[in-house]
DNA sequence: CAATAATCGAGACGGTACGTCACGTCTTCTT
DNA sequence: AAGAAGACGTGACGTACCGTCTCGATTATTG
C-alpha cells in the first residue's frame, strides 16, 4: 500500500477480533472512492505529467488537504487508483499447451496496454523512474501476482515435456514479456496479436528440451 | 534535430563557399554547450520530472530566454543533450559468431544502463511517456542507429547459417533487447552479464535454422 | 458576557435554590479554565493576529469543538480570557489630592501596560480595530468600571476646590489617559512615572478653578 | 520605506549623476501603482484582517508573486499604500494664536480619522501592535513629519508668551493628540470639533505661563 | 438500574488563503 | 540580433486553520 497507513496502525487487532477503533472522526470512504475515481479518469484524459492534485480534488468534490492527508505523492495516488481499479481477467488458461496458454494471456495484456488503462500503466512506469515506491507498487501489485500464475503455467509445460526441465523461469518470462513492454514504452513497433504469436514461437522454441 | 533551426536557415550555403551570415550577434557556442552540459548533469541528479529550465539556465550561467530561444521544450533540450553526449562504444563486433557479437554489445549496453548515463536514459524514456517528441527523439537518435548495425550483424549470422533465413529481425532484436529494457525500467531483477548470456542462448536458440 | 449562554439558560434558578439542571453531561469547568489560560498565554506570546483556535485547543488539551461550543469568535474568547484574568489593583486611592490620587492610579496603569499584560491589552486593542465586539468588550469590562471610580475621584477634587465645578469629566479623563494610550500604542516615547507626573501637572493645571 | 529595497541598492549614484542601471527588466511602475490603489480600496471596504493578498493581486490584475516580490508583509503593503496616498492638507496655519493654530489642524485630523482614510490608519495602528516595522513606518512617515511642524507652531506660541518657556513640547503634543487617538481607537466617545476645542482649551490652559 | 442526553477528546471533512516556485514571455542594457 | 538579467502574469504546489462534522467514551439527570 502506498496510502498512508494511519488506520492500519490504529486498527491493530488485540486477539479474538477485539479490534480497537482509532479516536476521532473516521475516514470517509466516500471521499476515498471519489478521489480514486477522479484520479483515474483524469489520468486517462491528460496523462501523468498534466495531472494536478488540485484538479483531482476539484473533480472529486473534496478538499485538497483530504488528498494530501492520505497520499503523500501524486505517484502514490495513481498507484492506488490503478490497484483499486479491478484488474480485469488477466489469468492464464490451461489449454494443454504452454504456447497457447501464454499466447492467450499475452494477447489479453496487449489489449489492456493498447486501451485506456494503457495510459495509466505507462504513467506509472514513467513515474516509477523517479519514484522507487511507485515502481515497487507496480511490481508488487501487478507484476508479481501475475508472475506467480505464470510460474504454474510454465511448470505444467515442463511436466508435459514442452519445456526444458532446467529452464530459468524468470529469464523465460522476461523474454516473453520484455519485448511487449519495450514496444509498449518505446513505441517503435506495433503490439499486435500476430507479434505475440511470433514472439511465443521464437522464445518458447528456444526453451524446448534439447534433442538427444 | 529538435533544436530550433534559425541558424541553419540563415547560414545556408550559396554555392562555392559564398556563405552569407545572418546580421547581428551570432549564436554563442559557449552558451549552447554550457546549457547542454548543465542539462545532462542535472538530469542525472534529479530525473526528468524534477528538472527545471530555471535550474538549467542558472547552472549554465545563461539567461532563461537563451534556453527558450533554441529549444521549444524541456524534452527537446534533454533529447539534444542526450544526443550530444558522445555515446561511447556501443557498436557490434564481428567475431564470427552472432551469439558472441550480440552478447558483447548487449554487455556494453547494460554497463551503460547501470551507470550514470542510465539515469538519463530512464529519464528520457519516462519523459517520453507523456511527450511524443521525446520518445521519438530517443528512437531516432539512439535506437535506430544501433539497430541498423544490428541488422547487419544478424545478416551475417544468416549468411553463416546460425540463424533461420526467414527470421523476423525486428522480432528477434526486440526479443533480445526487450528483456533488458524491462529489467532496466521495472527493476524486478538484476542486469548481469550472465543474464545477457543466458538471454542470448535462449532467444538465439529459438532462431536457429530448423533441423530437417 | 461574550460566552455562549446555554448554561445560563439551563441553569436558571427557580426560586429558593430549587435549581433545575439540564440533563446530560455538564460543562467541564476544567476545560473552560484551561482554555482561557492557554488563550491568555498564547496571546501574550504571539499577538492577536497570530493566535489560532487550533493552537489554543491543542495547548489546552481540549477538542477544537469545545472551544467553538462556548465561544463564537476568537475575539469573544480573548475578551473572556482577559476579563477572567483578575485585573490586579487598579483602583483609585483617596489621598486628599486629585493630583496624587490620579497620579498613583496612572502609575499602576503604566506598570501593567509595560508588563506581560500589556501585550494582551495591545492585542485586544489591535484586534478591536476590526472587531466591534472585541473593542466593546474592552470598554465594558475594563474601561468603564475604572472610569466610574475615576468620576468619584474627580468629584472629590471638585468638592475640595481643586477642579472647576463645570469641568467636563470625560474630557478631563481622556486628556489624562489619552497620552498614555497613545504612547502605549504608537511607542514613540517612554511611559515613565515622571511622564505621568508631568502629564497630571499639565492637564490638571488646566482644570483648576479659574482665578477671579 | 517598508518596500524591499533592491532598486535602491542597485541604483546607487557614482558621483556626478553617473547613475548605473540595474540589469534585467525594470520594475513595472504600472503594477506598483495598481497594487497600491487596490490595497487601499480594498482596505477601506473590508478592514485589515479581511484583506487578502490574493484579493489585492486579483483586483490589481497582477500576479500574486509580484506583490510578494516587493512587499514582505500585508502590513508593509498597507503602510506603503497609506504613505503613497497623498496625505491631504494637515499642516499648521499661523493665525497668531497657538490655540487656533492647533485647533484648526486637529480638526483636520479628526476629519481624516472619521473618513475613509481613518480605517486605514486604524488598520495600520492595529497591525503595528504585532509588527514593529509597521508601527515604526507610521511614526516615521506620518507622526514625525507633522510633529516637526507642530514644534514650530508651539515655538511661536512661546515667543508670543502664550505658553510657558520651559514647556515640554512632546508632553504637550501628546496631551493634545493622545485623547484624539484614544477616542479614535477605543471609540468610547465622539470625535467632534467641539471636543477638539475643549481639549485645546483644557490642555493649553495648563501650559500657560504661570501668573507671578 | 437502565435510558436518555449533552458533554468530552480526537481528528477527518470541504474550504480558503497562504507564501513559494517554475512556467514561458517580456523589457531593459550590453556585447 | 543575441546575450545575461530579471520582472511580469499565471497557476499549481503543499501547508495551516477555518468552522463543522462524526466517532466512542464519559457523566450527569430522569424514568
Amino acid at each position: 500500500m502506498l496510502m498512508r497507513q494511519k488506520a492500519a496502525i490504529k486498527t491493530g487487532d488485540h486477539g479474538k477480533g477485539d479490534r480497537t477503533r482509532a479516536p476521532g472522526r473516521p475516514r470517509s470512504e466516500a471521499a476515498r472512492i471519489s478521489i480514486l475515481r477522479s484520479a483515474l479518469s483524469l489520468l486517462g484524459k491528460n496523462g501523468f505529467a498534466d495531472l494536478t492534485i488540485e484538479e483531482v480534488a476539484a473533480d472529486a468534490n473534496v478538499g485538497k488537504a483530504t488528498v494530501y492527508r492520505w497520499w503523500p505523492h501524486k505517484a502514490a495516488l495513481i498507484a492506488d487508483a490503478f490497484a483499486s481499479s479491478a484488474t480485469r481477467r488477466l489469468h492464464f488458461p490451461d489449454t494443454g499447451s504452454v504456447r497457447s496458454d501464454m499466447s492467450q494471456q499475452m494477447r489479453q495484456l496487449i489489449k489492456i496496454f493498447r486501451g485506456r488503462r494503457g495510459r495509466i500503466v505507462s504513467a506509472i512506469l514513467a513515474g516509477g523512474q523517479s519514484d522507487k515506491e511507485l515502481i515497487s507498487a507496480f511490481r508488487n501489485r501487478f507484476l508479481w501476482p501475475r508472475r506467480r500464475e505464470a510460474y504454474a503455467t510454465l511448470q505444467r509445460g515442463i511436466r508435459r515435456g514442452e519445456l526444458r526441465k532446467d529452464i530459468d523461469k524468470d529469464l523465460l518470462l522476461d523474454s516473453l514479456y520484455g519485448p511487449i513492454y519495450m514496444r509498449f514504452l518505446i513505441r517503435h513497433d506495433k503490439l499486435t496479436p500476430e507479434f505475440v504469436d511470433h514472439l511465443c514461437s521464437l522464445v518458447l522454441g528456444g526453451a524446448r528440451p534439447r534433442p538427444k
